[in-house]
DNA sequence: GCCAACGTTGGC
DNA sequence: GCCAACGTTGGC
């Protein structure tokens, strides 16, 4: 039978990406506290971000944990991604720092997924690391004005800073 | 602490 | 629909 299968996420390759986390708030140390090492990335409140994790990021894709407003900045580790894009339920929570009353439950504005640890690199990968390396002068994250907390990754610079961390890929 | 780069809001 | 004002992000 040649009838086509409807399909609400396009099929592809393993996808990576780089989300963003201030350590004062959440760590990759927290994540890994967490039972399985599994938690819910919530709080994105940008449209362009909110895309990302209810339209493409999918179960299996790799993720870098990025630590921004910190001191050091950089890369911590990496996650994998184990349940793709739902809603997040922080904005229907008027306790919630995240909460956002325009968000309706039956129509949710806002998306999150959930992330296990893969591994915390035994260095930081700083900021400044990421800016020597010739390989990555492209990375969105080293851009100017590059405020996106959810960002797609090459292939070449997941390989690239797994390099730098002196890390094998797993 | 400063400020550039954005994103959002609201008056018109 | 335009755009000025304002708020936030996040690197330096």
């Amino acid at each position: 039978m040649a009838a086509k299968k409807k399909a609400t996420k396009k099929k592809s390759s393993r996808r990576y990406w780089l989300f963003k986390s201030e350590p004062n708030s959440y760590s990759i140390d927290d994540l890994a506290g967490e039972r399985m090492q599994t938690t819910f990335w919530d709080g994105v409140r940008n449209y362009q971000a909110r895309n990302f994790l209810r339209d493409d990021v999918a179960v299996g894709d790799r993720v870098f944990f990025y630590y921004s407003n910190s001191k050091p900045m950089g890369i911590a580790g990496t996650m994998e991604v184990v349940r793709e894009g739902y809603p997040d339920h922080t904005a229907f929570d008027p306790d919630d720092h995240h909460y956002d009353p325009k968000s309706d439950p039956d129509e949710p504005t806002w998306f999150m997924v959930d992330v296990k640890l893969i591994q915390s690199f035994p260095a930081l990968v700083t900021r400044g690391d990421l800016k020597s390396e010739t390989a990555l002068a492209k990375m969105m994250v080293l851009q100017r004005g590059s405020r996106l907390s959810i960002q797609p990754v090459t292939a070449a610079e997941w390989k690239a800073v797994h390099k730098l961390a002196g890390v094998k890929d797993l």
